[in-house]
DNA sequence: GTCTATATTTGGATAGAC
DNA sequence: GTCTATCCAAATATAGAC
């Protein structure tokens, strides 16, 4: 056995990760990568063989991990509202309270590798399947629920850009505590 | 005089501001920006002899006289629901149909200077307040006008990202058509 | 005002010692 | 597995001819 890492995979794919939310595809030198993680560039090679592309290959895939785990209670939780109420929770904690970007955005600019986009319209898909399909289970119509599931996201995705842009979390926090009135709330709906 | 430019000031800022917008401030490299203007990049240079960082300065004062015209018709036109209309016809147009990103968000990543991105948050103010003045004047209260410009950015911005990532303006669409009734619609306004 | 040519720096990537 | 040193390409920027 060999030696032993010096930042292990999961601390080194989190460091990663958020140089390319603050950064973008192309804004993340390796120089940034680097200098996040503690690991030298050849350093980050060794781990990563087909350098940058790969690094953010694993970036998606790790952020895909944690949204299995974020959308979860969606799937496990009974009641709707209670399941609504702790995504919202992990979205918040993802976003760092709003002071992180979406990979959704930063990750889809001109620049970055056509896979790492198909693998951003993917997460996009999987998550409004899982919000709509809450929405559904929470007594609207699909029509209905696909519909909520998109606001959500715009609500989200946009509330991000808005809480960067004034540097004031605020719209972001807002977004997330109207999540359950969003997907399962009002009129239509029994939640 | 000198010899008459191949591109004038006007053309030449449209094309850079579409380069900044598809790819950031990082990723707009002067390649990229030469080859969407047809200049080369020493003509470039001699256009804008502060380089880059002045080149995304000039972008960011095109941008705020275009949106001193976008938001004209707030001010211009004296029935609320037709101004707003107005605008988001206006605004689509800009954003050409949900294909252009804004500004707002692709120059205020990581890595971009310090005075773009506060022109980025002072231009997201004077949006802001000009919404909440056509609310305020179709009856809403200050807070409530307040609260439906926000949310109306929010929508804007957050359906712009949603329409890059699943590569469908039709997110982008909705959000516009329903800007009248975000900003001075529904319960607790006369709109 | 635009061009060709070139300088300089940064970014991406590799080789080989430890 | 990480490091120093190095290579190569791309990006920013400048000089000077036309």
């Amino acid at each position: 056995m060999g030696r032993a890492p010096s930042i292990e995979d999961e601390a080194l794919l989190k460091q990663l990760t958020e140089v390319f939310r603050r950064s973008g595809y192309e804004g993340a030198s390796l120089t940034a990568l680097s200098s996040a993680s503690g690991l030298h560039r050849a350093s980050l090679y060794h781990r990563f063989p087909n350098g940058k592309p790969a690094m953010a290959a694993a970036v998606m895939a790790s952020v895909e991990q944690i949204f299995s785990d974020i959308l979860d209670p969606l799937m496990s939780e009974d009641d709707p509202s209670t399941a609504v109420a702790e995504m919202a929770r992990r979205v918040g904690a993802f976003y760092d309270d709003g002071r992180l970007a979406c990979v959704l955005d930063t990750m889809t600019l001109r620049g970055a590798p056509d896979d790492i986009r198909a693998r951003a319209t993917h997460l996009a898909t999987t998550w409004l399947t899982a919000m709509a399909e809450i929405a559904r289970r929470a007594g609207a119509s699909e029509e209905d629920a696909a519909r909520r599931a998109r606001t959500a996201l715009v609500l989200i995705e946009g509330s991000l850009v808005v809480a960067r842009v004034l540097d004031d979390p605020a719209e972001f926090r807002l977004a997330l505590a109207e999540l359950p009135q969003t997907l399962i709330g009002g009129p239509g709906n029994a939640g």
